[in-house]
DNA sequence: AATCGGGTCCCCTGTACGGGGGAGGAACGA
DNA sequence: TCGTTCCTCCCCCGTACAGGGGACCCGATT
């Protein structure tokens, strides 16, 4: 099946470059070249290419605002790759934030450039690889699991409990009653919790426990479903 | 120049398979092949490939351990891709945080294959393009900052900078001091801060900020302790 | 049998905190 | 000019909290 194309970028010899390359290949349908943000927005509301080639430096308005408005708009099912020059990180976090289908560089090969069009065309994504790494290393610390403080290992399992209660800005009665003891309990447990940490407050134990990643303060996007068993032929 | 590699897979004939792929290419040489992780790992020690090709599914020792153990030692330079059948996120991101230079499935056509090898032996990195599409959803939602809850404009800028010190568990006194104010006067940001978000207490209201990223949650560089009475000069 | 750690409960004390009120001054726009 | 908002400061009162004691029970260790 064929894939219609915008290209966007202010260099005219750029587009025509571009196009001669899509050109060679009988299934890639150039339909509109523009030469700003704007224009591409609005080209891309009309005829509704299939994927959409954003320069980022672009007058009027940028390729990464106008990667945003474009995905912003749930009535385009326009897939948009960037392809750029410069490879900044802000640059790379903004374009994929905003749901972008591919980030490459224009020092790419032509064949991978199609190809990468392809793979935008059919829903999957496409990272230039000198992207990726920085990407992976900023990924996996930003998925880390926290790593648990070795003083917690001075807690007995209770004062644990007590504190994950505390973190939750339970108040000492409420505790006692989540935990069906008397509140003077909670009280010692309280204390020995902040002694054994070193902390003046039950305050600076909230702070504490979520600083250190005792408290679950992962917020999920709509429509991230982390699937842990698919298959794929 | 010549990118020596080591192959790993429980399956002989997939690696007599994708033997036959590399040594169509003159530059790449396929130094060793092991049925197994441990296998795998020993052998990346001994012989320092540039690239190890591993499997997730292998006897004693998985690839993904595999990988972590060889990314794990700093002597080794072999860049780790992972080729499997299965594109579960949490492999993914296993292989990922551990530094793997590449998460490739068995699909991916040989020549892709070829360059991703390549790829990887720059140092470069190169993720499937149908793993890639989740990974930007995820890695997103990750980065994403945190939207600040609507009922913060309610606040004057006076109250926001007092929520912040008490989310940093400054007691009264200390935010007094720091704002180069009364205490009392703190003690009535404190009370319109609590009033105007409808939050119980000082402790609520440390929570609050933490559970909604008002406070930098981010995970610190390796070694860094995060700390609960952070204080800026 | 004796000891120890952990969990439970109780007392007393001082303090920080939160709610209620009031009030003055500066800056802003109506 | 007036009124509003914001920041500032003050007083009183009740409560929750933290520290420092002590005490009991129980299971495991010695």
């Amino acid at each position: 099946m064929p894939v219609s194309l915008l290209l966007a970028d202010d260099h005219a010899m750029l587009r025509s470059g571009m196009r001669a390359i899509f050109d060679t290949q009988p299934d890639l349908d150039c339909v509109a070249e523009v030469a700003d943000g704007r224009a591409a927005v609005t080209e891309v509301a009309r005829l509704r290419p299939d994927v959409a080639v954003l320069d980022i430096r672009m007058p009027k308005l940028d390729g990464l605002a106008a990667t945003e408005q474009i995905l912003a708009d749930p009535a385009n099912r326009t897939k948009v790759v960037v392809l750029t020059t410069y490879d900044s990180d802000e640059y790379v976090y903004r374009a994929l934030r905003a749901g972008a289908s591919g980030f490459l560089l224009k020092s790419l090969p032509p064949e991978e450039l199609i190809s990468a069009i392809r793979v935008a065309a059919r829903g999957d994504a496409l990272i230039d690889p000198s992207v990726t790494q920085r990407l992976i290393a900023r990924f996996a610390t930003s998925i880390a699991p926290p790593q648990p403080p070795p003083e917690l290992e001075q807690l007995t399992a209770r004062e644990r409990e007590v504190l994950l209660l505390i973190a939750g800005a339970h108040s000492n009665a409420e505790i006692a009653a989540k935990l069906h003891v008397g509140d003077e309990t909670v009280k010692t447990h309280v204390s020995r919790v902040l002694a054994k940490l070193g902390l003046r407050d039950r305050v600076h134990a909230v702070a504490y426990a979520h600083l250190n990643g005792l408290v679950d303060n992962q917020r999920l996007a709509p429509g991230t479903t982390a699937r842990t068993d698919r298959r794929q032929p």
